[in-house]
DNA sequence: AGCACGCCGACT
DNA sequence: GTCGGCGTGCTC
């Protein structure tokens, strides 16, 4: 017998099925899927290999090799898994070895197996010559406590002596027992009671559940309930015996998630997400892997959990741009989620109060089944928005970063006793340049994307194209001098909200302040117990908190998401702002939302504003379309980066004439090469090359490679990486 | 990625 | 006549 596998080495070189030859003894336990020690290259190094099939005639090639062991007892990879990881190699240009990496735990790959611990138990009352007090009173203790402890936990905590311990055990009247610890958090919560649905609510779970179809995309309002037709269908599937993969955004994986969920279900529920230790990551995978649990909640990479009978997958605030992994394979939840559909025939729900452009136009196309969800479950009202003009407040000389109403507005909240939150949607870096009198914003001609500023030589670039333009210190628009750029943080409206409201409570949520592992549910608890007045943040406070008590939410800036550079911008706005709506009025209380911007008249405002979706999509959907961008074409980012600056440019720019050369007689765009948004991290310069156009998968790979041709030369100075339709191109 | 092979200049 | 520089090419 024979088998093809992959290799556990890193180089693309050898990223290729190689086949081995099983021996006899070994053929009888020989799977797909199993990890293999294999002689590897001109030492025989022995390397792990991962077993993607099996051949029973011998393939005709000399110098077969054969593999030295299995290492599991049983397979770590699926049938199932093996498909996947072909069609991601195909679909992201990656190596099998990045895929195989990405679906099961790594720590297996550097023998981290489970934790156990050998605990102690009875087996019968000491008899004989043992027939002591010493003895007996030791054997008592055990009986209480029997398979409890280790023998260094009865040491510590009975004074039970080690020795006399091994005295029993070796003569047969106590015994060790081998035990598998769980990494996994055990804690338990209070029961999260079933709800009953309202008749939208039921009326979509009964379509879900009984439609031929199998892809379905919940448009639902914030606070229509969308969780509880989750956890119904969750329910559902449990009593069909089949398991469930839930996939929430990694910034809202919140204590209030794993609470609901671990509330309904119990403990059977597996969680998966960034913050696990290996270890942690491990016992999660196993327990899924076995079959011990049926449900798993988990952010992005949750969605590769082997889990049995799968019978569905749910995505909820599918917009979400964390679904799309940064890393090779810079895979797409939802595509996975398309393929797993595909493979073991589950469900996928995809849900949101603002699908991304690309779903929604992809439902309208009989993608998904559309199920709307127009009303609010507890029957509540939707927030009343209102949009501050701040170039009105600057004409009358309000210079300060609160608008006349939004201060108004705090001080009656406070008076009230109720919470606030004050909201900064940045993301990132941004400092475009714009005008405080008019709200003009220097963008490119060509892109229609917001210039930034480059403060070293006072030029404004365009990051799509490369295109550079002299900053100008008069609004080309108003002719006025109130040109700037704009910058604004967290820290500085922390610093102002107490200067102004001294008695006010004021916590802040952002990057810095959440960076320890418990931070997050710290902050989150004591604002929901009431302990703090107003809560400042950035986009991690947007979305799924739920607090009854929040009767005001004000956008400090929404100018600064909707001026990053990049097409995506006005989706992100009007995402964001209809989130961080949705954060005020939650529970009796009527809320009050107020959007500070100096560019009231802009779509994504207006219909955020309007809690209107599809006015906003028609609009955005509309753009897309006249300047070429996604779902009407795709986008192929070749980022390349390098130490050695200078060689860096030269050589992108030769491969820019090539590709120039290349593509002259196709209908693909080629805009730069210019410098990445973020030019530089981590010692490493950054270039990009973007092509736009009809890119299909053919078309990448050969690109692929001909990129590949063109840097042999310097391949071990300059990094390139491909990736297919991108987050943003920063 | 490693590792071996191979072809060229400097050295005992 | 041989030691070692690294450019090239292969790994079942």
């Amino acid at each position: 017998m024979y088998v093809g596998i992959v290799v556990n080495n890193e180089a693309t070189q050898v990223d290729k099925i190689f086949t081995y030859e099983i021996p006899k003894l070994l053929e009888e336990k020989i799977q797909i899927g199993c990890r293999v020690k294999v002689p590897f290259g001109f030492g025989n190094k022995y390397l792990d290999g991962f077993v993607l099939e099996l051949y029973d005639i011998r393939p005709n090639m000399t110098n077969i090799k054969e593999i030295v062991r299995i290492c599991d007892s049983t397979p770590i990879l699926r049938v199932e898994d093996i498909l996947l990881i072909k069609k991601m190699k195909e679909k992201y240009l990656c190596t099998y070895l990045d895929c195989i990496k990405t679906i099961i735990p790594t720590g297996l790959l550097d023998g981290l197996t489970n934790k156990t611990v050998h605990k102690v138990s009875v087996i019968k009352k000491p008899e004989g010559r043992y027939d002591k007090p010493i003895y007996n009173s030791i054997y008592d203790i055990i009986v209480d406590n029997n398979g409890i402890y280790t023998s260094s936990e009865l040491n510590s905590k009975f004074c039970i002596s080690i020795s006399s311990l091994g005295t029993l055990i070796k003569n047969g009247f106590l015994s060790k027992e081998k035990v598998i610890i769980n990494r996994y958090n055990e804690k338990t919560y209070d029961n999260y009671e079933e709800k009953k649905l309202n008749s939208e609510q039921a009326s979509a779970l009964d379509t879900i559940l009984n439609s031929s179809v199998k892809k379905f995309m919940i448009h639902g309002i914030t606070g229509s309930g969308k969780t509880e037709i989750y956890l119904h269908l969750v329910s559902e599937m449990l009593r069909l015996e089949k398991g469930s993969i839930v996939l929430v955004p990694e910034i809202s994986l919140t204590p209030q998630m794993v609470e609901r969920f671990k509330g309904r279900f119990g403990n059977d529920i597996a969680v998966f997400h960034s913050k696990l230790s290996e270890g942690e990551r491990h016992d999660e995978w196993f327990r899924v892997k076995t079959g011990k649990v049926k449900v798993a909640v988990g952010a992005r990479s949750a969605i590769f959990l082997p889990m049995k009978n799968l019978g569905l997958i749910i995505i909820d605030e599918e917009h979400e741009g964390s679904y799309k992994s940064e890393n090779s394979p810079k895979y797409n939840a939802r595509e996975i989620a398309d393929f797993k559909q595909f493979i073991e025939g589950a469900i996928v729900v995809l849900g949101s109060a603002t699908p991304s452009i690309e779903t929604y136009f992809n439902t309208i196309r009989g993608k998904y089944n559309l199920i709307s969800l127009k009303n609010r479950a507890d029957g509540a009202f939707l927030p009343e928005v209102e949009i501050i003009d701040m170039r009105e407040e600057l004409a009358e000389g309000n210079k300060s970063m609160f608008s006349r109403e939004l201060y108004k507005e705090l001080v009656e909240c406070l008076d009230r006793k109720e919470q606030a939150i004050l909201f900064l949607n940045r993301r990132g870096f941004s400092s475009f340049v714009s005008c405080r009198k008019c709200g003009y914003v220097f963008k490119c001609s060509d892109c229609d994307i917001s210039l930034t500023y480059h403060s070293f030589d006072e030029t404004l670039v365009c990051h799509y194209c490369g295109k550079k333009e002299k900053v100008s210190n008069i609004c080309p628009k108003c002719k006025s001098k109130y040109v700037k750029f704009f910058g604004i943080g967290t820290e500085k409206i922390e610093q102002e909200v107490k200067r102004i409201f001294k008695d006010a409570r004021v916590l802040r949520m952002d990057f810095d302040t959440t960076r320890k592992k418990n931070s997050y549910e710290e902050i989150y608890n004591i604002f929901k117990e009431n302990r703090a007045d107003i809560l400042i943040g950035t986009q991690m406070i947007a979305k799924g908190l739920d607090f009854k008590n929040v009767t005001l939410v004000g956008v400090v800036a929404a100018d600064i998401s909707l001026n990053i550079p990049d097409f995506r911008a006005g989706e992100r706005t009007f995402q964001l702002l209809t989130q961080v709506s949705g954060r005020a009025g939650r529970g009796k209380k009527p809320g009050k939302v107020i959007i500070q911007t100096y560019n009231p008249e802009h779509y994504s405002l207006r219909y955020a504003a309007q809690n209107n979706y599809m006015g906003f999509y028609e609009e955005d959907i509309t753009i897309r379309k006249n300047l070429n961008y996604p779902p009407y074409s795709n986008i192929l980012a070749l980022n390349f980066s390098s130490k050695n600056e200078v060689l860096l440019i030269k050589t992108i720019q030769s491969i820019g004439v090539e590709l120039k050369s290349k593509l002259k007689d196709s209908n693909i765009n080629i805009l730069g090469p210019c410098p990445s948004g973020i030019s530089k991290i981590k010692e490493q310069f950054r270039w990009q090359i973007v092509l736009k156009g009809e890119i299909n998968i053919d078309f990448a790979s050969e690109i692929k490679i001909f990129i590949s041709n063109l840097i042999k030369s310097v391949y071990n100075e300059i990094r390139v990486s491909l990736d297919i339709n991108p987050n943003s191109l920063l």
